[in-house]
DNA sequence: GTGGTCTAGACCACG
DNA sequence: GTGGTCTAGACCACA
């Protein structure tokens, strides 16, 4: 019914990682420029959630210019769909930083924690997802 | 004064950031295992945070198994500085997956992440860091 | 109110008179895997503890993996209730031969010993407990 | 050197350790009514222990009964060296109680918890021990 | 409403 | 001096 899913993790916000499941499916190509993305009752019935928790999901991703609102249509994916490339580049270097301090303190080498970066980079290759999610 | 320094982002607790501090510090071979860590009152008096954030730091860290009280001595790095090794690759992976999501929503290639994450890597790596130090 | 009581002594950690409490109702049957957990605040108030303390206790549970929080939601006790088996057995053993060292010093036989247990023992029985409390 | 040996564990007061080793020497026969105890500076020095420490250990076993101090000789241990039976007796019930609800958690049988309890008990057997401890 | 974080400050146990 | 416990009360994030 919904173009992703979520399988819930306790501990994390739930409107974190539906908006994180939404994001993925963006990248993946699963939703395109155009389409439209699923109403707050949409998602919170289907995804079992509060509503105020939906519309908390649809309001971040507004926020993150990865929906625009079309009056009288609904929400869809528009077209750039770039975060403000600011913060997002420090974020990610701070996760990277993370990634790094943790996976040494596990013992990994680079070149597996490279491998294993590579593989969910390949996962989200928009052609392979596809066939992914339909399988 | 302490053998790690800590910059204070706002929205992430103060606990967890100095934990992560706390944990490069370790990784990087700054803090070697037997070495004594920092008082929960010294800790407290050089970040200007209160005694009792300073103890969920070091008890945090005790749990994960990075360092060891003993009573009424005081704390050092233990021997075996790894954490609980069956949910920190689980942890690993997700953070990875969530890089490769943003890195891909900012367009960047895998080269350049791969790069990136190197850097940090390198920046940990104990020789080097032991000059920093000392220099 | 609560599903379970506990008679504060002295010199014991209140946090921890409190979770020996919850685990007890939990092995016994009282509260079973699903069921809510009363929340930090009725706790704190229905023990005349302070949220903090109450809070210890939810969370040191929570570690144990004997509870599962739902954020915003409240706490449940989790499906499968069992600490961390490792340390746990180990904990055990140590018990064990402290009992046996006092027993022997108090002049007890084995049997009255192992029949004081099994009296313990039988009182946690689920399906007797479930009629006490009901009754 | 000592009479009985002590590894140590982090997280429980050291004199407690010591103390429960010297309670379990003397019950097992090791050392009989009469004997020295080791003096405090013994103590301190074979264990690696701070002096004070040492002396809170004897001091807690002369409270407890089990020493005797023979002014001009020493401390020995004195003949019934049975602990003061009331506050002994309650605490053996909690202890027992929160054996039966830690090997509830852990599935065990009670067959299983009353045989590993006779295996201590049994190596406390005073023949037995002698030729443990010389082994 | 829920749990989580933080401050401020007191007291105790341990060595 | 060390870490550990507890109280009192404020504020925030989540649903």
């Amino acid at each position: 019914m919904l173009p992703f899913t979520v399988v819930f993790k306790p501990g994390i916000p739930a409107y974190t990682q539906v908006a994180f499941a939404a994001r993925k499916a963006i990248v993946a190509g699963v939703m395109k420029p155009g389409d439209r993305f699923p109403s707050v009752r949409t998602l919170s019935q289907a995804l079992k959630i509060n509503p105020n928790t939906a519309h908390k999901v649809v309001s971040g991703l507004k926020d993150a210019g990865l929906l625009e609102v079309r009056p009288g249509i609904g929400t869809v994916v528009s077209a750039g769909a770039i975060a403000s490339v600011g913060d997002t580049t420090q974020l990610l270097g701070d996760e990277l930083e993370r990634v790094a301090v943790e996976a040494r303190q596990l013992g990994l080498s680079f070149e597996e924690v490279a491998g294993a970066l590579k593989a969910h980079w390949d996962e989200l290759e928009p052609a392979s997802v596809v066939q992914a999610v339909k399988k």
